[in-house]
DNA sequence: GTTGAGCGT
């Protein structure tokens, strides 16, 4: 992030490699207007492989792609409940860090008591960590099993609206089986959104039922075709988590004149993948090398316009100059996907340090001259 | 043994 110039001369030299490398003989390459042309009509499948196939080859564009898909913070904020009641904010980001640079670690704190509500948010500085970190949703902090999930999770509207076909009610669960094992099981219908082993607060102890809701209703309905299961030695059943709760449990009868069209197709990335009915998603040739995603691997959900939200953290944090170089501003909102990709360019980012977001907002002459930490409290002014 | 918990400054 310090080297934002360097970084930039190196994109312009590797430009020119490329152009050298693929450059196609007649005298210079295509006009951006050719190029858009080119591009305009391509499937998104298309354009995300060509952009991993030159993302991978080329270490500034897959920074500038980590750049764009980290825009947003929702795509790497999480949300993290269970908290133990003791757990600070710098301990919930010890339990974090692991997994890349925390812009902001919160324990939120009840106002009038100053204690702990029992979660927290943890804001990555990249897209590509909050991914690593929901691979393992579930982690044990200060003894206690925590849930993270990414915290904008009910950002675009109608998202929801098929949640009732994509949410499964696990029962019948043994009580030693753990998340993970949940998780693991239930990935291989399709990608999961969320799911998590119910937990008594007091004991720790599994209640022997859980959720997963999937990304898409085809999922689930594969996970549906197999409703009993054994798992962990016991007889596990997979019903729709709408069924235990309604207030009718009798089935539908021929009393409701029509079956209601479930309207399959999500805004944004769905679309591509509603006439699939075996499970797989594209993944281009480059992509061979990446570990399988399994359990929660939530997309950012929708396509959600980066640059035409308000962000009102965004204005904090310095992204001046580093993403959207005109070169690149064809990208638009583009869906992050499958970040393990590129996960390897993180790896060397993962130092601790010192955050400047939110420094400038500090009175300066308040006479707290430290740097602030990336942890923060909510009760605590400052 | 079988339907949770719930989003800030």
């Amino acid at each position: 992030m310090e080297n934002v110039g360097d970084a930039k001369k190196r994109k312009l030299n590797e430009e020119e490699e490329l152009e050298a490398e693929y450059g196609n003989g007649n005298g210079g390459s295509m006009s951006k207007d050719e190029l858009q042309g080119l591009l305009e009509p391509l499937t998104k499948e298309q354009l995300i492989s060509i952009m991993l196939n030159i993302g991978s080859l080329n270490p500034a564009i897959a920074e500038e792609i980590r750049d764009v898909a980290s825009k947003d913070p929702a795509h790497r904020k999480l949300f993290v409940r269970g908290l133990a009641w003791e757990t600070s904010s710098q301990t919930l980001c010890a339990a974090f860090e692991q997994y890349g640079e925390i812009e902001e670690g919160a324990v939120i704190m009840d106002k009038n008591t100053g204690k702990s509500r029992g979660f927290g948010f943890v804001t990555f500085k990249h897209m590509d960590s909050a991914q690593r970190a929901l691979k393992e949703p579930s982690k044990t902090i200060d003894g206690r099993i925590t849930i993270s999930n990414l915290a904008a999770s009910s950002s675009s509207p109608g998202q929801n609206a098929d949640l009732a076909q994509r949410k499964l009610y696990i029962g019948g669960l043994s009580y030693d089986t753990p998340n993970e094992k949940l998780l693991e099981v239930f990935s291989k219908y399709g990608e999961i959104e969320e799911g998590s082993v119910a937990y008594d607060k007091k004991t720790n102890k599994s209640r022997g039922f859980a959720f997963v809701t999937f990304k898409t209703v085809e999922a689930a309905k594969r996970a549906l075709k197999e409703p009993n299961k054994n798992i962990d030695g016991r007889g596990v059943t997979v019903k729709l988590a709408a069924e235990g709760q309604k207030e009718k449990p009798t089935s539908q009868s021929a009393a409701s004149p029509k079956m209601q069209p479930v309207p399959q197709i999500q805004a944004g990335y769905a679309t591509d993948y509603a006439n699939i009915t075996s499970y797989q998603r594209p993944v281009p040739q480059v992509a061979a090398s990446a570990p399988p995603v399994i359990g929660f691997s939530a997309y950012p959900s929708g396509l959600t316009a980066y640059a035409a939200q308000p962000l009102p953290y965004a204005t904090q944090t310095t992204y001046a100059g580093i993403s959207s170089t005109p070169q690149y501003g064809g990208l638009g909102p583009v869906t992050p996907y499958s970040s393990s990709q590129y996960a390897k360019y993180a790896t060397s980012l993962q130092t601790p340090r010192l955050v400047q977001s939110g420094l400038h907002t500090a009175a300066p002459g308040a006479g707290t001259g430290a740097s602030y930490p990336y942890y923060s409290s909510s009760g605590t002014n400052f």
